[in-house]
RNA sequence: GGUCCGGUAGUUCAGUUGGUUAGAAUGCCAGCCUGUCACGCUGGAGGUCGUCGGUUCGAGCCCGAUCCGGAUCGCCA
């Protein structure tokens, strides 16, 4: 048929304006409401809604095609567009209704398993089951688009800064450090095996190499690892590389871009350049290394003055040289009932503290859950330490210095949440700088780099490497966003000599160096450049930005908790033939497509 | 891998100490209805109570196993 119903206006940005207008409108039915000789019919798109009325004045045969549309229905109406009896307030398009005179059905639809509404309480399953309904929702249009501002506002800062614009591979080596690679077989070299990029970490360093000098890139990985509510086994990163540049650079451009970002998308001036504090203060301070700094309720640390003390879970804490160290939640007091403090107590035990001790002040007196081994005297001296006044409650963990730190961290998190004191208005942007460059498992008894092997040690720090590895910093920095980590990176060692020092002390042989990254240490031998970068989280940026709880809410097609697509059912079963031309060999465990 | 919570109509949920035919709201279907916009009124259809096994005269409810979903710790260089 010829296109008589062609499209002339969105279905939410008819106005006043176009009263008496003739127009044609397509999208999906939300809600035929018929009144017996009088039908309105909500015509959705992802523009809007607008309300069409099919009176009597129309022939009997279209009002009855009419009185027959059910919700979901894709059709196409022409008419007049009319101003309102009665208007609607809650509806953008509420001044105007069209007049149909002309009714198309493009398709029908069945009763949706999901309503199309934003105030639909399904559950998450069933949405993401469901996903192409769900997405017909005007907020999740909304959140794709929101999305799409900050990749157009991302290209539009970093192409205007001199960045290329370069796909890196997707089908990669694997790489035994790290997280989990998702495992690709090779049919044409049997027995080998891709992996998926976790980052494009080594191409971009090799394209510094290759002279490209800024290069940036929207790139998907992929970690085999669990998911949460924040954490997808395939996500975007904002990817970026520079050549002849330190931390200062770098850092320089990203405040830069940020501003840019936050302007564009947020609509918001935010004020640069952001406070930098090194790991240690931000650990110290806020007992976490993405603090954050929109509330007080700063850690303190204990040790000196229980170094002598009666407490023995203090005592030996110190002792075993670890931490004793607390909170002053000023003017929780009186919020925190026993069965409440039970509650922190079980909080701080997921994390691995065996338990808090909590002093409250009152008014005339200190009470506490360790008066039995503290005297007036001494609980006044802790509590002065904290400043502390009537009122106020302490809460103290004892432990290994990461165990404590971690406890306290989230507990701060947890009772500031709970008390409903953060400013959700504020956007905290922040730099945590210095970080180890090495962290030491004592399980394995080694070392293991806290950001990649690439990372760059202060150059001041080098000789420790032969020394005293877990002093060494790295040039490395983290971007956080009200507690939560934006992106981070590092400026990368650029030569082969300390690359493999840097190796040595990872235990990794000349060998295993070799076999796993020959090809960057051979590149480095033909002349690199000094160069550092940084990747964002994309999804968790979006998430952030636009006040969602979950990543998957920006995200179109998300995986579940176990890392299925409730829609497709990803992942699937494979042939036996498609096993045979793998060369993998079919065990009880491989569920083979019957 | 561990811990915790959940699974009852298309959907969201209720369901008493284990006891008649498992309910509500909404959605759906039909009829009536000319100003609705969560339209209204009347009527109707709709359930293997996740699955399997056990205890019992009798199980949605108790026990065991298992599957599925979510939260969380480990994990995420």
């Amino acid at each position: 048929m010829t296109n008589s119903f062609k499209r002339t206006n969105m279905c939410g940005e008819l106005s006043m304006e176009d009263v008496g207008k003739s127009v044609c409108l397509n999208g999906w039915v939300q809600k035929n409401r018929s009144l017996g000789g009088l039908i309105f019919c909500d015509l959705r798109d992802k523009t809007g809604i607008t309300q069409v009325v099919f009176n009597d004045s129309i022939p009997a045969e279209l009002f009855e095609r009419a009185e027959k549309l059910r919700s979901e229905f894709v059709i196409g109406i022409k008419g007049i567009v009319r101003e309102r009896h009665s208007k609607n307030k809650d509806l953008p398009t509420g001044d105007i209704e069209i007049y149909g005179d002309g009714l198309i059905v493009y398709s029908e639809a069945e009763t949706p398993p999901i309503y199309v509404r934003d105030d639909d309480e399904v559950s998450e399953n069933l949405r993401l089951k469901y996903r192409y309904l769900d997405l017909r929702k005007p907020s999740m249009q909304k959140n794709l688009a929101f999305r799409h501002e900050i990749t157009k506002a991302t290209r539009e800062f970093f192409d205007s800064e001199g960045f290329c614009d370069v796909e890196t591979p997707i089908l990669n080596k694997p790489t035994p450090e790290g997280a989990r690679d998702y495992i690709i077989p090779s049919r044409v070299n049997q027995g080998h095996f891709y992996a998926l990029p976790q980052s494009p970490q080594l191409f971009k360093q090799l394209l510094m190499v290759s002279g490209t000098d800024r290069y940036y890139q929207i790139a998907r990985c992929f970690r085999d690892e669990d998911l949460r509510a924040d954490r997808q086994p395939e996500f975007t990163q904002i990817d970026l590389e520079m050549s002849f540049v330190d931390v200062d650079d770098i850092i320089e451009v990203q405040e830069k871009y940020l501003k840019y970002m936050f302007k564009k998308v947020m609509k918001t001036d935010i004020e640069t350049p952001f406070p930098r504090y090194t790991y240690e203060e931000a650990m110290t301070r806020f007992g976490s290394d993405k603090p954050d700094t929109r509330y007080g309720f700063e850690l303190k640390k204990l040790n000196d003055i229980l170094v002598d003390c009666d407490f023995d879970v203090f005592r030996n804490a110190i002792d075993n040289n670890g931490d004793v160290r607390g909170i002053n939640f000023e003017g929780c007091g009186e919020s925190f009932s026993r069965k409440e403090l039970d509650k922190l107590s079980e909080s701080a035990r997921t994390y691995g503290a065996k338990g808090v001790s909590w002093i409250k002040v009152l008014d005339n007196e200190i009470t506490s859950s360790i008066n039995k081994f503290f005297t007036q005297d001494q609980l006044s001296e802790i509590t002065e330490l904290f400043y502390g006044k009537p009122g106020d409650l302490i809460i103290i963990v004892a432990d290994k210095s990461k165990v404590v730190f971690d406890a306290l961290g989230h507990l701060r998190q947890f009772v500031a949440g709970k008390l409903g004191i953060i400013d959700e208005s504020k956007y905290n942007l922040l730099w945590v700088v210095d970080f180890p460059l090495y962290e030491y498992n004592d399980e394995d008894q080694r070392f293991y780099a806290m950001h990649h092997p690439f990372t760059s040690p202060r150059f001041e720090d080098i000789p420790l490497l032969d020394t005293d590895p877990g002093k060494v910093k790295a040039q490395a920095y983290d971007i956080v966003l009200n507690g939560t980590e934006l992106g981070g990176g590092s400026i990368r060692i650029h030569d082969g000599k300390l690359q493999k020092k840097m190796f040595d002390v990872l235990g990794l042989s000349d060998e295993e160096a070799n076999s796993k990254f020959g090809f960057l240490l051979e590149a480095f031998r033909y002349g690199t450049p000094p160069h550092g970068g940084l990747a964002y989280g994309l999804d968790r940026m979006a998430m952030l930005l636009y006040g969602k709880e979950s990543i998957r809410e920006v995200i179109a097609f998300p995986k579940n908790q176990n890392a299925i697509c409730m829609m497709t059912g990803a992942p699937g079963f494979i042939s036996k033939d498609q096993l045979d031309e793998l060369a993998i060999v079919s065990t009880a465990k491989i569920n083979i497509e019957s």
